[in-house]
DNA sequence: ACCTGAACACCGTTCAAGT
DNA sequence: ACCTGAACACCGTTCAAGT
């Protein structure tokens, strides 16, 4: 249980919370490569092992950022279909969360869908799975209200997830586009959505 | 210039080949962090920096492998192209052998397109580019037979690279997907080009 | 041209010890 | 409970030298 007091001061904030913090924001700066144990440590103010008191190995840090990185997701998914009145808005509001994080974060959208040092098991997995469930229920309640086409809504909502991710992760790259934005993410997913349309 | 004989007695094949070739084959065996540049030059049975006399750093060789893998998925899609009759069959194909590379070796697809660490243009990205250049020829052709949607062929294209590559990805991360194979690669892509079908 | 061996800085990880 | 400091093995990279 964390107050107010503590969150505005980071007087007591644990230093486990520290250093996931300090993981992400190396991930955002420098890249997976720029993510050493030492130098989390040093960013939060400890000896080059204590993170090994907090987590079991380097690993185990970075799955954390990836947990934490997860339930955001979750959330926003889970805000876009409370705060909309139409089904279809929140569906586009989810993807447009998705690609922001996606495209402002490449680092860390990576360590979520393409690391493959994490744990591919226990509760990472747990929590991308609830991700990927609360984008499920936006496609539901998409297809009840008719702006998604009815049917199974499993490979349905799968489906708009591998393009997105695909789309994403092409962008990401640098690979797949050229210079007259050949293969551009929005553009993508507008394409998708409508032949859904139709 | 490499001879029959050559290739068979893998008596002259160049050094730097062979580098080329044992990290693919680290790759394969223990995915990404067991590409060591010392254990590349031990398995070719040179010294240890001996790599540094043919590549720049380790990203110059792992560039090299990732072009050699590009272009060989350009050739197959060329020849899923010329081989078939049917332009459907021909894109089926093409995405088959995608799928496969994809599954069969998910640490060299991975280095292909959701590897940071690569130069993010140069050689690389020409032959990425020439890749899904190919693909495109597909699509084209599926268009002019019917078995596709009309209209620009570019964001079509991109359109079902994006998806088939987020289904690879999610399947190959094992994170998305639940033990009831919840989001299963050829079922994505079926219901994909069912949509388009119709 | 192609290769070797020593050396350096950096990193993940372990261990013994300190409050 | 939480942390520190020394130590080890491993790795990318550089340099001087060898054919």
């Amino acid at each position: 249980m964390s107050t107010c007091h503590d969150f505005l001061l980071d007087m007591k904030e644990p230093t486990k919370d520290k250093l996931v913090t300090a993981a992400a924001q190396l991930l955002d700066q420098g890249g997976i490569e720029a993510v050493t144990l030492r130098g989390v440590a040093e960013r939060v103010g400890v000896s080059h092992n204590a993170p090994y008191k907090h987590f079991e190995d380097r690993s185990a840090l970075l799955a954390a950022v990836a947990e934490r990185d997860f339930v955001a997701l979750r959330i926003a998914f889970e805000q876009a279909l409370d705060r909309r009145d139409g089904a279809g808005v929140a569906l586009r509001a989810a993807l447009g969360a998705f690609i922001d994080y996606g495209l402002q974060h490449p680092a860390r959208y990576r360590l979520l869908f393409s690391d493959p040092s994490l744990p591919s098991g226990g509760a990472l997995k747990e929590k991308a799975f609830a991700s990927f469930t609360a984008f499920l229920r936006i496609v539901e309640v998409c297809q009840r209200e008719g702006s998604l086409p009815a049917g199974d809504p499993v490979p349905l909502a799968g489906l708009i997830y591998a393009t997105v991710h695909g789309a994403i992760d092409l962008e990401i790259g640098g690979r797949a586009n050229n210079e007259k934005g050949l293969v551009n993410v929005t553009d993508t997913l507008d394409l998708l959505l409508r032949l859904l349309a139709a």
